[in-house]
DNA sequence: CTCATTAGGAACCAAATGGTACAAAACAAA
DNA sequence: TTTGTTTTGTACCATTTGGTTCCTAATGAG
């Protein structure tokens, strides 16, 4: 059930909802249709269900990173969220669900925005522990604008190869002295 | 001819290539099957097309805003970018067309890298038309910055209700006084 | 007017779509 | 082993898909 969804959540994460086929998924899934009918009730379940499997195992993970990594400064930690991926063109699911899906489905908006939530508050909480004299609203400012960087970039890399330096570009905004 | 490809652009902006049949898109355009296929060949022909018509009209026009708009500072006038738009569920159709169709299709892709590279680089003369002392490396840094950020906030303006202050973020990034 | 060319519209098509029905098989309880 | 229940695989279904054909209606040149 559990590598079901992982299938799930790979295959709408590189492909979309609507370019997903019934046969694509199935075998991605490794379920025929009988199982997968009587477990997801229908595609649109599927995809909702492998948001929730993205919610629960990358952006935690993601989350994880930002509220553990030791660095000195706070755009060290957070530069890790620019870092190259190993398939970039794949882009973050929760960008691609927000594009596609969100405006026809507010079931996928809700739950876009909360894992969006989830990331910017991670952010914030990782400018925050660097930064204890800025006040709330700063910090929560300066995570939205990480986080508008963060979904724009993923959304230019699927199209062509990232940009680097975010390190020095997220310390400015942070008015941390770059190296 | 020009009102088929107008109506083309409209749909496949709002709901994309996949998520597009051919009656919509015909109604839209207020074209039958034959002379549909008579004039674009296929659906993959209109939607390139579309997206050249979005270069000819938006990314024009949104270009020659950011080339002739008389403000103060160079953030105020690239605030216009981030400015309330009356569909934000639609977004912008670069972004849309980076995330669903540019890692499948080279040749999306090539169109939106083209339009997103016109986009920089009159935000670019924008700062440098203001800050005339900046080195072009900073003015290029700066204007792929904000580029960044203009396509986070299409993405996320079609799950959320956008939010503001954009004026003095950028104010900020630009080393602009903000008011 | 005549004729050639083009554009428009509707019937048609094979293939693919998401979803269902149902029988066989695996499993658990007794 | 027998029984009842759940899971799984497959054949099937109506509908929709993108695309083609072909006939008719305009259109324009002579």
């Amino acid at each position: 059930m559990d590598t079901a969804l992982k299938g799930a959540m790979d295959i709408f994460w590189r492909q979309g909802f609507a370019a997903t086929n019934l046969p694509d998924l199935l075998s991605a899934m490794g379920l025929t249709r009988g199982s997968f009918y009587k477990a997801f009730t229908d595609k649109e379940t599927a995809y909702l269900k492998a948001l929730d499997y993205y919610d629960g195992a990358i952006v935690s993970s993601t989350v994880d990173t930002l509220t553990t990594c030791q660095t000195e400064t706070a755009s060290d930690c957070l530069a890790l969220l620019f870092a190259a991926s190993k398939e970039p063109e794949r882009g973050c699911f929760i960008c691609n669900a927000m594009v596609e899906m969100a405006p026809v489905n507010i079931r996928v908006a809700t739950k876009a925005n909360h894992m969006s939530a989830r990331l910017r508050d991670a952010i914030q909480a990782r400018i925050a522990k660097h930064h204890p004299t800025l006040d709330a609203d700063r910090a929560e400012e300066s995570a939205d604008l990480i986080l508008h960087l963060y979904f724009g970039h993923q959304a230019m890399g699927k199209s062509t190869e990232a940009s680097g330096q975010w390190r020095s570009k997220i310390a400015h905004i942070l008015n941390e002295s770059p190296v």
